[in-house]
DNA sequence: TCTGGGGTCCTAGGACCC
DNA sequence: TCTGGGGTCCTAGGACCC
């Protein structure tokens, strides 16, 4: 017998604007931005004029000028987000989140209790609609892949489920950036060989896309068309980097500006390490010129790093390594530190003295004295919070263009 | 007065080892 | 005695996701 379509993904619509129309019922129904700058989230009424997230503010009012900017309420989203998570958890404890707003549930275990996946779905939808006051959406397949693309059309505020015996059928009329991994480039690239629906997709020979698409996506979809996702729903992997970045508009690469900005991503990306009790190997750094063309160094060392001022001092070295394979380029737009290759660092490890290979500056301190120096800044904070105290607390806010709240709730443990 | 911030995964070439 | 093949790690670039 066929398996069910025991597995559902959940996702909040407009998940921050939608929070906003609830704290505020004067917003439901108009076209609502979060952000300003840049829009973060749009209501459905504003995407109907074109409004997307990642959009600049200037052409999103352009597209719609009755688009009102909303300032977030970003503590709101986390809270609420994990009210609706509770829910879910209620259903099943085979819940794997993917997102602060989105998750995918296996229900195969829970149909005895609480009827099929469609009883499940319309339940989860009502409870969420009844107790939190927000609109979610959910799609329920054999598989997680097929269980997103059904929310995605299920959504706004809707439920779909795939009956087994009739994935093709639901599949094939659907345009191909609805699969998971075909993004914006790779659409083009199949719209310009006249594929736009999954079921031209998957009639396509695989060996002819996977000469311009490579093999990655040619396998993905493969696995699609055939029905062989057997990815299982399960507990959320710990994090395998940790970064930060920061736009700039266009700024010059001066001594300056690159030792406050690197500073303070480095404080921000060392700071979050230290609290995971976790340091990284590899260090990488991206720069983004004018133009948005960017180019990425790193470096892998013998020892974790997770000393601030280790990491700022690699996190230069790496910048001045890829502005000198540019010289071409006189102006940058984007600054960014992430460390990766995470081994576990427990804090009775980080009081061991010192690491051979640090490198030493004159005037600053080094080894041990680093890690004394971080801890108390790291205890400071725990007490007084973030701006207590700190590197270059100012280097970034003029160039800021999302708040800071909004960095805080992205790097939020899921 | 263009285009945020936090991530994941994949590819490809070269170094190096056996 | 002109040159194999597999595996792993590192680096750089790029697409994609929320």
């Amino acid at each position: 017998m066929e398996p069910g379509p025991n597995i559902l993904h959940a996702d909040l619509d407009a998940f921050y604007a939608s929070v906003e129309q609830l704290l505020d019922p004067s917003l439901l129904g108009r076209a609502i931005a979060v952000g300003g700058g840049v829009v973060l989230a749009a209501s459905y009424e504003a995407r109907a004029h074109g409004v997307r997230g990642g959009m600049s503010g200037w052409r999103a009012k352009q597209l719609c000028p009755n688009l009102l900017f909303v300032g977030g309420h970003f503590s709101e989203y986390q809270r609420l987000a994990d009210e609706v998570m509770t829910i879910v958890g209620d259903f099943t404890p085979l819940v794997q989140r993917i997102s602060i707003d989105e998750a995918f549930l296996d229900v195969s275990g829970s149909t005895h209790l609480f009827g099929s996946p469609h009883t499940i779905g319309t339940e989860l939808r009502r409870r969420v609609r009844d107790e939190i006051g927000l609109p979610l959406s959910v799609g329920a397949a054999r598989t997680k892949h097929l269980a997103k693309i059904a929310s995605q059309v299920a959504k706004p505020n809707g439920l779909v489920v795939v009956d087994p015996a009739r994935e093709r059928e639901f599949l094939d009329p659907l345009p191909v950036g609805l699969v998971w991994g075909i993004g914006p480039v790779t659409q083009q690239r199949l719209s310009d060989r006249g594929i736009y629906t999954i079921g031209q997709l998957a009639d396509s020979p695989s060996d002819s896309l996977e000469h311009f698409l490579g093999r990655a996506l040619g396998s993905k979809v493969g696995a699609l068309a055939a029905n062989v996702d057997h990815r299982r729903v399960q507990a959320n992997a710990r994090a395998g980097s940790v970064g930060a970045q920061s736009a700039l508009g266009r700024a010059f690469p001066t001594d300056e500006l690159l030792g406050a900005v690197l500073g303070h991503l480095a404080d921000r990306v060392a700071g979050r390490l230290r609290a995971k009790q976790r340091a990284g190997r590899t260090v990488s750094v991206r720069v983004r010129f004018a133009g948005m063309r960017s180019v990425t160094r790193s470096i892998t060392r013998a020892e974790p790093v997770s000393a601030t001022l280790t990491l700022t001092e690699t996190a230069e070295e790496l910048v001045q390594r890829a502005l000198a394979a540019h010289p071409d380029q006189h102006t940058i737009s984007l600054l960014a530190i992430s460390v990766s290759n995470l081994v576990d660092q427990p804090v009775l490890q980080m009081e061991l003295p010192i690491l051979p290979d640090e490198p030493v500056r004159a005037g600053s301190p080094t080894g041990s004295a680093r890690w004394a120096v971080d801890h108390s800044i790291d205890a400071v904070r725990r007490k007084f919070g973030r701006s207590a105290v700190g590197y270059a607390a100012v280097a970034l806010s003029k160039h800021a263009s999302v708040p800071e709240e909004f960095r805080e709730l992205a790097e939020h443990e899921l």
